[in-house]
DNA sequence: GCCAACGTTGGC
DNA sequence: GCCAACGTTGGC
């Protein structure tokens, strides 16, 4: 059991629409990042938490809980030639990204960035780190556990 | 819209 | 296999 941090666009993909979503999951298509694609299909296992982020937008935070609801499939994106996630060099036989789905546990209200930087319990987490772009990081459980049992209030 | 950080590409 | 140029991410 891993848990991890998930960076979604809110105007893409943002908590509720994944809450409005067919058994409130999505495949988290479009990772095209070598190492975040690795984790989804080397490490994430059924079951594993996720922290549901937004980013790139007004009040970047972690918005809601879920968990990996799939293990890894090929990204039907990387096919699409009218998606922007298209790779002219995957091919069926060989595809290069994969994808997970993610299933909503619950919306919580929104912990944003700059909150997150209040805790000394969390300055190791890797979304904080400065220049950190990757799309998906693990949590440590223990960063896990302080972020859905203190920082989550409902 | 700025720009720091950092991943990828491609010439050599 | 180096590394400069370029593109992207994402907070601010």
């Amino acid at each position: 059991m891993r848990y991890w941090l998930m960076k979604s666009e809110p105007a893409d993909v943002s908590i509720d629409d994944l809450a409005s979503f067919p058994d409130q999951s999505v495949a988290w298509y479009g990772v095209r990042n070598y190492q975040a694609r690795n984790f989804m299909r080397d490490q994430m296992a059924i079951g594993d938490g996720v922290l549901f982020y937004h980013s790139n937008c007004k009040i970047p935070g972690i918005a809601g809980i879920a968990r990996v609801s799939t293990t890894a499939y090929p990204d039907a994106k990387q096919y699409d030639q009218t998606s922007k996630y298209f790779d002219e060099k995957a091919t069926p036989e060989q595809p290069r990204w994969f994808n997970v789905d993610v299933q909503l546990v619950k919306k919580i209200p929104l912990i944003s960035l700059s909150e997150l930087r209040l805790h000394p319990e969390l300055e190791r987490m890797r979304t904080l780190q400065q220049g950190n772009r990757l799309s998906i990081t693990p949590l440590d459980p223990l960063e896990w556990n302080y972020i859905t049992t203190v920082l989550v209030r409902d």
